[in-house]
DNA sequence: CTTAGCGAGTTCGGAAACCAAACCCACTGA
DNA sequence: TCAGTGGGTTTGGTTTCCGAACTCGCTAAG
């Protein structure tokens, strides 16, 4: 991994890319904050587990909480940094939901929003994830994409080649 | 990893969760198709990456294919499953400019699209992208979710959790 | 008071994955 | 004939992963 491409999604990667990462973030952000919850519901090895908390703690996408002092235990909260990664799990899903199982999905989402979010809602629906531009407002789509990089030396070359 | 929760992210994740298969994605993305192409913009061992090509190919996310018969030489092209987890890349992206090195932006995407897009366009804007709800149009936040898992003994406790 | 059990890890030894460098093979062009 | 390129494969050492067993502090039951 040395003298590689500079990049947003390697440097992602780095943190949050190691085996069961991911699913500690799922987990967290599904109101699953406790040790062993984890190890079971993520199937990780324990040990493994324990190094994954403490690197996500320290990048700062989880927080180290006490819910209780004698004995001493704790639980891990997501961060705004840690729930900023939901756009990431949201998208694996959707993918997973179309190209796995033929089309079975494990879970869906239930959304809240909308029009009718303004008042108490009482019934949402469910959420079909699109990644769209900020500022057209469009579904982003391959072919109206064009990359630019900016540090000397790393260049596109194919169809999305950058100008 | 056995006995985990039933889920799409846990699914697509051991498909491309390896180290360096998403890179190889964003590689072929961005037109670099060739192996040593890969070897150079990844930083990868030749062959590590060579096991991720081939079950990359095998999973059906890119196509092995011949550019030259003496000697055979391949290029691997993403197939339209391998293109779907361009929304993955970018959220990864995304969030790798806003919280990692204080928002400095390795690469910039530049979008065409938009309502003057169906006309020949010439300049574009910057992708900033963003997950919405394809039912309601809005953006996705985390306090308008909630998870409803399908398969039984499978449940979510915390503040997103299932009715 | 003794034992059982739980939550949250730590320790253990073996299996698997990763890594950089070296090597190989088929060709091309000088 | 010789150097160079593309696309790998081989080699041997390091790191990571894995499941099971163990520990520690505490609580609840008998």
């Amino acid at each position: 991994m040395k003298d590689a491409r500079p990049c947003s999604i390697a440097g992602t990667l780095a943190l949050v890319g190691e085996k069961y990462s991911l699913l500690v973030l799922r987990e967290v952000s599904l109101g699953a904050t406790r040790f062993d919850q984890l190890v079971r519901n993520i199937g990780a090895p324990r040990d493994v587990l324990t190094t994954r908390l403490k690197r996500l703690v320290e990048a700062g996408l989880l927080e180290k909480i006490a819910y209780s002092d004698k004995p001493p235990r704790f639980e891990y909260r997501p961060t705004r940094a840690g729930l900023d990664l939901e756009p990431v799990l949201l998208t694996l899903m959707a993918w997973g939901d179309r190209h796995l199982n033929d089309g079975d999905r494990p879970m869906v989402l239930e959304h809240f929003g909308g029009p009718a979010h303004a008042g108490g809602h009482v019934t949402g629906h469910e959420l079909v994830p699109v990644v769209t531009c900020a500022e057209c407002g469009e579904e982003v789509r391959h072919d109206d994409l064009t990359a630019h990089p900016l540090a000397p030396g790393w260049t596109v070359t194919g169809p999305a080649a950058a100008v």
